[in-house]
DNA sequence: CGTCGCTTTGATGCGTCTCAAGCTTCGTGG
DNA sequence: CCACGAAGCTTGAGACGCATCAAAGCGACG
């Protein structure tokens, strides 16, 4: 998955103009693009933060795909949520201490890593930047009820189907996608993680979906032949998501 | 379930006290308790809002027991989670326009109001209040990640056990246990609407705990025989409640 | 004292897991 | 440039967990 954020604009800048719902204004747009940001890169499987971490800085994804997973004790796995450049997913170490969730890098990664104090002192200037960040750590609580209802309440196929959907849409916000195509760089047992199944029967639902002609996945790319079908099995609602309108061509 | 908030305290005060990491100082005290609430009852089974309802103001729960619950537009229902008395289970209608769950009376409910405008104003003069309430978010996002875990990575007798854990925990921090047993006026019915199982798969896991000796639960009253064994089954690690020290005797 | 909601139990079927083996792809070293 | 090994993909057979369908028991309440 290549970069999709311009190296001239500072990440938290990005995120904040596509998820706050104000324009930000000068000093905002200056607090926020002289934060420091220590550029790190990730090998692919390597761990970005482990639960039970208790971590001093916030990070953005720059490039790559990253995943909140967390295991039982007994060591099933299961992924929580996908992250795609721009996101910033452990927002919430600001506020609890110690990290309830692993982020690893699914492909290679580049990371951009902000104290938690540069934060906090720019939150007590510009609260509506505060308000802003809020909104995109709920955004991801809303992730995580739609996984849940998806995992706990739908059948492999259109579980799938839905979880295709929601990478496509929200690829597409940081125009990762071209003609209902996206790079998806999972192997079959990573898909499986984050859809509560078996490789085995990832596998097989997979093979139903191609030969119902929705979709193809090869090569790390997954292309979907019929959008409108693909959401039909999926019983697609993108609310969730709390996109903002035109973030999405969709 | 009897109230448990004692009506002398505002329950946003309560609700602060015990979820955040500084002590409140007077004025911050002065601003929360006067908070204009507006107390309003609900029949069990009422929605108290609804997926896509656009709230102009949040809630606390005053005495009862509440869920959060999305459906899938083919009809099955998925409990996200439960709310004890002082909870504000609505908090993101704040930042997000559009609600992506319902929350539903289990038992006769009372509520109390709070118009957002109020809390606007309250978080621009104290900005540690927004902290504090944005940490109370966190807390239900990290809910939602370990019952996605929960119910789709544990099979249906640990993972009722589980549920009964949390429970027991949270109710405990806000006073409703006494001696490992407390009120859980759930139906057969409704347990597996929150543990994505069919009722009567439910009839035959509880059947499973009780033959085991961990649990009773008739009359709608939960009781544990043997806390340890039962957190054992359930591989229950209380961190991602996030709770302070001493919140919970257990 | 009959009704209605809830619980309990049995029989059968489906969705997914587990185990196992063969196949394909691709990177690496000879 | 080919041989080889490792990782991932594919497919089959049988087992298991939970769903579904059905019916009978129980308890509370008018």
């Amino acid at each position: 998955m290549s970069a999709a954020i311009q190296a001239d604009t500072h990440p938290f800048v990005r995120k904040i103009e596509t998820v706050a719902l104000f324009d930000l204004s000068l000093a905002e747009r200056e607090a926020l693009s002289t934060l420091p940001v220590q550029v790190t890169r990730f090998d692919a499987h390597q761990d970005v933060v482990k639960e039970f971490d208790r971590p001093t800085r916030c990070f953005a994804v720059l490039s790559g795909l990253a995943a909140t997973y967390k295991t039982t004790p007994e060591g099933r796995r299961q992924v929580m949520a996908y992250h795609v450049p721009g996101d910033v997913p452990d927002f919430q170490s600001l506020h609890l201490e110690v990290l309830d969730f692993s982020i690893s890098a699914v492909t290679d990664l580049s990371i951009g890593f902000v104290p938690h104090g540069a934060l906090r002192t720019m939150f007590e200037d510009h609260p509506r930047l505060a308000g802003a960040f809020w909104r995109t750590t709920l955004i991801e609580g809303s992730l995580a009820r739609e996984w849940a209802l998806n995992n706990s309440r739908r059948e492999a196929y259109p579980r799938m189907a839905h979880l295709f959907c929601e990478l496509m849409v929200r690829l597409d916000a940081v125009g990762l996608v071209q003609e209902d195509s996206f790079a998806l760089p999972l192997t079959q047992y990573e898909l499986g993680d984050a859809l509560g199944i078996t490789s085995v029967h990832v596998n097989r639902v997979l093979k139903e979906l191609r030969d119902s002609g929705l979709i193809t996945l090869s090569g790390g790319r997954l292309t979907v032949h019929d959008v409108a079908a693909l959401r039909t099995v999926a019983e697609f609602d993108p609310t969730y998501l709390h996109l903002r309108r035109n973030d999405s061509r969709r």
